[in-house]
DNA sequence: TCATAGTTTTGATCTATATCAATGCTTACG
DNA sequence: CGTAAGCATTGATATAGATCAAAACTATGA
């Protein structure tokens, strides 16, 4: 049984959970807080590549490495499971196979709409696109169907810097925006880990996004 | 027999293969040829996110859409198969399945290196880095372990500006570069649509990745 | 072989964002 | 309380790359 096999680990904010090329002994779901994925050049610079929320997966099947560096963003509480064990169990169950392979196309799309980030649009778009993930995200956990992201204070799970490194920005210019957003009656920032978004309409508009979510056609 | 359902398809240089929404009837296989895959802003700004060389796999087991347009860079040939009676086969065949997951997790691993060029590295870094793979890919399609990337000419197989949409960049900085390089004699450029690496190493040197490529630790 | 259209290169200028530098605001801890 | 130590904001300036504009190739086809 897997069930045997589950060991729960906690990781304070800053700590770096795996290296990059550091064989993977174990694959985890995270349970609580935030944790990232990042890939750094040889002076320093960085990028993040992927932010891993509660019920995301860290593991890759049939790989023995990886080639990000996966840090905790906040405090952070996984549930792992020991590689062979659970790779035995992908085997067996093709149930389990065809799940994991939705969880990777849809990291995979989640990748594709960061390139179109990183690469075409503007910090005031990557903000606004950031925040409108955010809120979406938020939205899921609570009611399910219920549109009140307006209003709700939205916790921001990472300091500027860490935002910066995200959207390919620096931190003053990450603050800046969160600046002219408010200057311009879109978002309030009260407290430095929560942004109120007060017209998600005109925040959505300011994604550069087309908007027919593939609806059309 | 999937043999039966195998039919290929030709497109022109520049035609749409498919279009973001478009309900997906095959799966296929380039053949000959390279196809891309992009995203459009509502303004129209538009990012590659994918380059589809011969033997890639365009197709996603379990989806019935795509959120991306895929589109012929040259000319292309595929080899097409019905999606339905493919998916058929991934479910009765855990070998392919298997394979499947490994060209997804091979496809994450590209996405999360370009989310690294187009977040964070310059002008001159990204171009280094698309000749180096480009070298690297043309290495392998010859003779194996052959080192002699250095003096062969590299066929390009886009336009300028299709350079600019994959690397996040115009065509003018991409011209600029390419000249750069060559004033520096790193490269020549010849004939427009090829290129002589003329030091491989210096070539490398400026893509402003980490040398050790996972090989340390 | 000339004309035309498409692509590429090069030049001049502009601007969004980075960089450098200072000041302000929390939170924690003596 | 008060005083560090982190973060965050704001300001001044620099710069990489975008944008606008023109000229130089290359290929195609009459």
């Amino acid at each position: 049984m897997l069930e045997d096999m589950k060991s729960y680990r906690s990781y304070a904010a800053g700590d770096a959970i795996l290296w990059r090329g550091e064989p993977l002994v174990f694959v985890a779901s995270v349970v609580s807080g935030v944790a990232s994925l990042s890939k750094t050049l040889e002076d320093g610079r960085t990028q993040m590549v992927g932010l891993l929320l509660p019920s995301d997966f860290i593991g890759r099947p049939g790989r023995t490495q990886i080639d990000f560096d996966v840090t905790a963003t906040t405090d952070v509480t996984l549930c792992c499971f020991a590689r062979r064990p659970f790779e035995q169990l992908v085997e067996d169950t093709p149930h389990v196979a065809q799940r994991l392979m939705e969880l990777a196309l849809d990291e995979l799309d989640a990748a594709r709409d960061w390139m179109l980030l990183l690469g075409r649009k503007t910090a005031r778009e990557k903000i606004a696109t950031f925040l409108d993930m955010l809120a979406r995200r938020s939205q899921l956990n609570t009611a399910k169907g219920d549109s009140s992201a307006i209003g709700a204070a939205l916790h921001l799970p990472m300091t500027r810097d860490q935002i910066a490194n995200y959207l390919g920005l620096t931190l003053e210019t990450v603050s800046r925006q969160f600046s002219a957003l408010k200057a311009d009656g879109i978002i309030d920032v009260s407290d430095r880990r929560s942004v109120t978004v007060k017209d998600l309409a005109r925040l959505q508009d300011e994604t550069g996004d087309d908007s027919d979510g593939g609806i059309l056609s």
